[in-house]
DNA sequence: CAAACTGG
């Protein structure tokens, strides 16, 4: 085999990031070579593109690599491309490349810069001089002590994480060499920590398990060593289970799995056969019906299920129910509306409940008795109702129909993503939900039980009610619980269900199949059918994948031939992102046919190759386009003159409304929303989306994270949706089918519904509920067959303080990085695990000397 | 495998 030929030490400057990969550290800088090589290949301005798993690079900074040629990526980028081999850290040797280095660090202070150049000679080793500690003492004419020392800081920062790649070499990244150094400020503390626990790199440097697992490895750390089991536990409970939707899973299934994926006996395991040792690893046994749950979602699980015990007992009704109805009947004179039996049970249960539910599926008008109860309850309960969403575009939606304000849930409760047990900047005074009578949570089938113990546990049940409004049938959400599932099957919750159906005509086949799915009936049609046609549904059985992929895009230009280009006139319906008949293929299909690139046409084109699809991203005039980010900043462009001529919104907090409720900033821009390109100006490098009659700027630059072709999307994209035509495309060996995808893709449906697959498939998959398999602890604890307190041998009190005690102690690597050093290098998971142990009885010891509350019999 | 959330 040929081999590769390597260039060594080649000075690099960055001048652009051209590609940026998520989730890992690939990269693809545009450089300019400082010291050419004679044999390197490069344009005429020296400049090449390097690729590879390097850290963050600024504008201007200089690393020296290894390089090899990359002849594929070449042809990418228009410019001779190369591999990084290895990166060098650690401060250059060479006087001449020192000042460099220093010229790019000072570039913003140049004024700093000619006084060094001025009073140290052009072959003094500037940054050897500056790492020494007699520079401290140094004066030097014109520099004061101040920036000495932040230019000290800055090259000790670079040597300190030269220190570090040296010490482990290339097992890490330099990218995770540098959030070490962040994180630590000190390498040497980093290296004891790190070398003691490895497994702390997935808090401290944001690795995954895996990664950080064939990490430890090659430092030799055992299989059955205590902290990989630890993490490794956590991590095949977070990713085999919660992510199944399920909360708990049997005892014998997590230990046989946990032996399998971490290649270990599983007498190993001994956490299973100690509660105490399960409990000090995070995890509650239940050895009675064999189950196995973590601390944290049983904490969740079990906060959830006494807040809504909590929220029965001391709410009050928000206006005197002998009222209601007088004053229900007078507010719906008032704006001659008539409401049906379900309808008007709502608004009683929202009055007398603390916690209520409202179900009901697509066209039985959910959205505008929502509207009603707000307005009524605003107006009568003395305190204004609080909006929210789980999603920016539901959020968008509620406050269009309302014209209240309404939010996400992170927005409102200052959440940030995957932190949202703590706010971001809680404000010691702030009583979250103000005077609000009314809590209302749209689009509630997309909560988590997490995100559902967030909402609930800021509720003051004494001042105010929520309401949860959503459809049990569409899809459930991506991740751990069941929340709306659960409030509706418990006799406690007040929940209402509307089944009259206002939207579709009663006779439409859509309305028909989305009902027989609703009850359970079979699908009316066998597996050998050619077709099922019935009012405004027409299924075509179709077994080859490619020629369903065909059939979709001849459909799609159909429907556009009769219906032109309008919003919502149609949609095509996919399960999966990738794949052969996936949205990538089919939105990348239908542009090339439906809106081809025209001679002499602006367009966009993405500076990089999609590793998914390999080709760039094209975006031309007249595309339909998602927009994926939610915005409550947005530049809006002048559609005569294409200038920006204005910002709409602004972020953050509204001022306090008569009712001392905090109002919030609407979502102006939400990720789900479609538009079609309305502008593109290449030379000044940004495009013109219309979203309704708004016309938003994007820059180019901007263009990869927020928008996407969207002729074709995901059915859970489509949820919130509505489109004339409704095109749905099944594979066969499509795993993610079912009968509450098939009903949700159905139910966006306003006139015509066509489908294209295998009926074989649809009819299996279209029996699997995924209501049905979900399984978690909170239904069990509202039903009564299991309580908080006798799930595991701990009560729930001895559960919430050992948490709380674990992320107070130096167990969260958070916290130990603020920790002080060590005393040993290495300190075994066992000596700790003995200590944990003797803190873990003292706390249990306190709590059971508490008095003990019972479940029942206090009332 | 599917997706949601934010701030600077």
């Amino acid at each position: 085999m040929e081999q590769a030929q390597v260039y060594e030490n080649v000075d690099l400057q960055i001048i652009k990031l051209l590609f940026n990969s998520d989730g890992s550290d690939y990269k693809v800088y545009a450089v300019r070579i400082l010291n050419p090589h004679p044999e390197l290949k490069m344009t005429l301005t020296q400049e090449i593109t390097v690729t590879g798993d390097m850290g963050y690079y600024n504008r201007r900074a200089i690393i020296t690599a290894d390089l090899v040629y990359d002849d594929a990526d070449s042809l990418r980028y228009r410019k001779p491309s190369y591999k990084v081999a290895r990166l060098h850290f650690g401060l250059p040797k060479e006087p001449r490349r020192q000042w460099q280095l220093i010229d790019t660090l000072l570039v913003h202070q140049p004024t700093v810069l000619r006084r060094l150049h001025d009073y140290f000679a052009d072959d003094a080793p500037i940054l050897t001089i500056f790492s020494k500690d007699e520079i401290k003492t140094a004066r030097i004419p014109g520099v004061g002590p101040a920036t000495v020392q932040k230019i000290a800081t800055a090259i000790r920062g670079k040597l300190e994480v030269a220190v570090l790649a040296n010490h482990w070499g290339k097992a890490l990244s330099s990218m995770t060499y540098e959030k070490i150094w962040l994180a630590y400020k000190d390498a040497e503390l980093a290296m004891q920590h790190v070398d003691a626990n490895p497994y702390i790199l997935m808090q401290v440097a944001q690795l995954d398990f895996k990664k950080v697992d064939a990490f430890a490895k090659s430092r030799g750390v055992a299989p059955n060593d205590s902290h990989r089991l630890a993490a490794g536990l956590q991590y095949i409970f977070r990713t085999a289970v919660l992510t199944q939707g399920l909360t708990y899973i049997t005892i014998t299934w997590f230990k046989e799995q946990a032996a399998t994926l971490l290649g270990v006996s599983t007498d190993d395991l001994t956490m299973f056969a100690d509660p105490k040792q399960a409990l000090a690893y995070g995890f509650l046994l239940n050895e009675q019906y064999d189950l196995v749950t973590s601390c944290d979602m049983f904490a969740t699980e079990g906060s959830v299920a006494r807040i809504m015990a909590v929220a029965q007992k001391t709410a009050e009704p928000l206006i005197k129910p002998a009222e209601l109805d007088e004053k229900l009947d007078k507010f719906l004179d008032r704006h001659q509306l008539v409401i049906n039996d379900q309808q008007r049970a709502a608004f009683q249960n929202v009055n007398q409940h603390g916690l209520s539910v409202l179900n009901g599926s697509a066209g039985t008008g959910k959205t505008w008795l929502t509207n009603l109860l707000v307005h009524f309850f605003n107006a009568q309960a003395k305190g204004k109702s609080v909006l929210l969403a789980p999603t920016g575009r539901a959020a968008k939606v509620l406050a269009r129909y309302t014209h209240e304000p309404a939010a996400t849930i992170h927005a409102y409760l200052h959440l940030l993503p995957g932190e949202e047990l703590d706010r971001f900047d809680a404000e010691a005074d702030w009583e979250t939900f103000g005077d609000a009578r009314l809590i209302i949570v749209d689009e509630s089938s997309m909560l988590t039980t997490p995100l559902a113990y967030t909402v609930l546990k800021n509720v003051n049940f004494k001042k105010a009610h929520v309401l949860f409004v959503g459809d049990v049938f569409q899809l459930p959400p991506i991740g751990p619980g069941n929340f709306l599932k659960d409030c509706l099957a418990d006799d406690h919750v007040a929940a209402t269900t509307l089944t009259r159906v206002y939207r579709q005509d009663s006779q439409s086949g859509v309305l028909a199949l989305a009902n027989r799915i609703r009850d359970r009936l079979a699908l009316p049609f066998g597996p050998d059918d050619d077709r099922y046609v019935s009012g405004n549904v027409a299924l075509y059985n179709q077994r080859d994948a490619g020629r369903v992929f065909d059939a979709g895009i001849k459909a799609y230009q159909e429907a556009l031939a009769k219906h032109g280009h309008q919003p919502d006139s149609q949609l095509l319906i996919v399960n999966k992102n990738i794949g052969a008949t996936g949205r990538l293929r089919f939105n990348a299909e239908l542009q090339a046919l439906v809106n081809p690139a025209r001679a002499g046409e602006p367009e966009y084109v993405s500076s990089y190759v999609d590793p998914v699809t390999n080709q760039k991203h094209h975006l031309r005039l007249n595309d339909r386009v998602m927009i994926l980010k939610n915005d409550k900043h947005v530049a809006l462009v002048d559609p005569k003159t294409w200038e920006r001529r204005a910002v709409l919104g602004e972020n953050g907090l509204q001022k306090t409304d008569e009712f001392g409720t905090k109002r919030w900033r609407e979502t102006i821009m939400a990720n789900g929303d479609t538009g079609v390109v309305a502008h593109i100006d290449p030379k000044r490098h940004f495009l013109v989306v219309q979203v309704g009659n708004q016309y938003c700027y994007y820059s180019f630059g901007s263009v990869p994270r927020a928008l996407t072709l969207a002729y074709a999307i995901t059915v859970h994209k489509a949820q919130g949706g509505q489109a004339d035509t409704v095109i749905a495309i099944v594979n066969g060996a499509d795993r993610m089918l079912n009968a509450q995808s098939f009903y949700t893709a159905l139910t966006r449906t306003q006139s015509q519904f066509i489908f294209f697959g295998d009926f074989r498939v649809l009819l299996a998959r279209t029996k699997i509920y995924p209501i049905d398999s979900r399984h978690d602890l909170l239904g069990s604890l509202l039903s009564g067959q299991l309580t908080v307190d006798t799930f595991s041998r701990f009560t729930f009190e001895q559960i919430l303080t050992w948490l709380d005690h674990q992320r107070h102690q130096g167990i969260q690597p958070r916290a130990a990085i603020t920790a002080a050093k060590p005393e040993a290098a290495t300190q075994p998971f066992a000596v700790r695990y003995t200590e944990q142990l003797d803190i873990l009885n003292q706390v249990v010891e306190k709590v059971t000397k508490l008095p003990v509350k019972k479940a029942t019999g206090e009332g």
